[in-house]
DNA sequence: TGTACATCAGTGAACGCGCGTTCACTGATGTAC
DNA sequence: TGTACATCAGTGAACGCGCGTTCACTGATGTAC
């Protein structure tokens, strides 16, 4: 059957979407396109009318999640507050149980390392956010400068991963906690 | 043929040796039982008679790489200087190149997240690292509390992170140098 | 001390399975006349 | 306006492949007598 063209677009964002849940929650490897397709509601033989491969598919949908963090972010960058408030709900256990719908970098960051496919995404993404913490004053005491943004955004990263990492719930929350008080108010 | 208990144990630290690398460079999805066992010179057949399966020899070594990296922190934290130039050298194009031989905690982190059977051993590691950060007083100017360890740990594995999942040579280097500049002398 | 046998870490072929991808086929929609 | 046909996003079976794991077999070493 010829589907109209809207539903057609529609199937797509849905493929996209389910996909770019999956892969942040259970990594690239750990998804694989007939699950994808399963979830999304349709038969794995579909799939390529939508998509040249996995990797073009992995491709977009980090392309998909960079975007959408970033409007986010530019969304909190209107002032130095709301650029608090929003590190703040970044190291937080909300955003650590979150996996599916958070950040790109601290869900695939490490296996971007071994698959360069993915580093063109990843390095105008962190590009992206390091402008987006920029854009206010709120990465640090001292203003708004590139090294803040940069010390910034890898303590963010890095405590979100080492609280995902951990089973302890007591530790995974004391390393969240003792994270956000230097980002205090 | 029946080898002596000698040569047996030489062969079995040769697997945990290979495979501790390989799978810090490529994930562990990114490595195969058969390919462990022929960079260690031998057939896969061999493997069982040494690990129960794939996921007992990445348990395992996850705890070797654990205490060579606690060993190694445990050498550098004898005084404030040298626990100072031991993150520096973290936070390096070195570090950063080596995937294979580095730590853990970046290469495999966000991997742990979705592998529930690592947590264990991710979490005794990462106790032991901020037990090892909080030995010196290096961690801040403040002191070497458990807070400074973890604030400290947290901008040590993204800054790692960063560096290696970015594709542009002068940003991986900008991160790691933009990072090191707060922990300076 | 010499011989018979149990041990067990090797070899390499085979197992079933799930993967990414391809394929022949279907049939409602949009287009040409 | 009605009919004939091309389009193309679906279906679901099939492809070859590499995976983790199992298996029958080998044969030098260590042990029992």
């Amino acid at each position: 059957m010829r589907y109209p063209a809207e539903e057609t677009a529609e199937r797509h964002r849905r493929i996209l979407e389910v996909a770019s849940v999956l892969f942040r929650e259970r990594g690239f490897d750990g998804v694989s396109v007939g699950q994808v397709m399963k979830a999304s509601g349709m038969t794995q033989g579909a799939f390529y009318h939508h998509f040249e491969s996995k990797e073009a598919l992995i491709e977009e949908c980090l392309r998909d999640a960079s975007a959408k963090s970033l409007e986010k972010m530019a969304a909190a960058g209107v002032d130095p507050e709301s650029m608090t408030a929003h590190i703040q709900d970044y190291v937080s256990e909300w955003h650590r149980d979150a996996r599916g719908t958070g950040c790109m970098i601290a869900a695939l960051g490490s296996d971007a390392a071994h698959e360069p496919f993915v580093q063109p995404v990843f390095t105008e993404h962190i590009e992206g956010v390091l402008n987006g913490l920029m854009t206010t004053g709120a990465s640090s005491e001292s203003g708004g400068t590139r090294r803040n943004a940069i010390q910034t955004l890898s303590g963010m990263v890095g405590a979100l991963v080492l609280s995902r990492a951990v089973d302890d719930p007591e530790l995974s929350s004391e390393i969240l906690r003792e994270f956000r008080v230097a980002f205090e108010e």
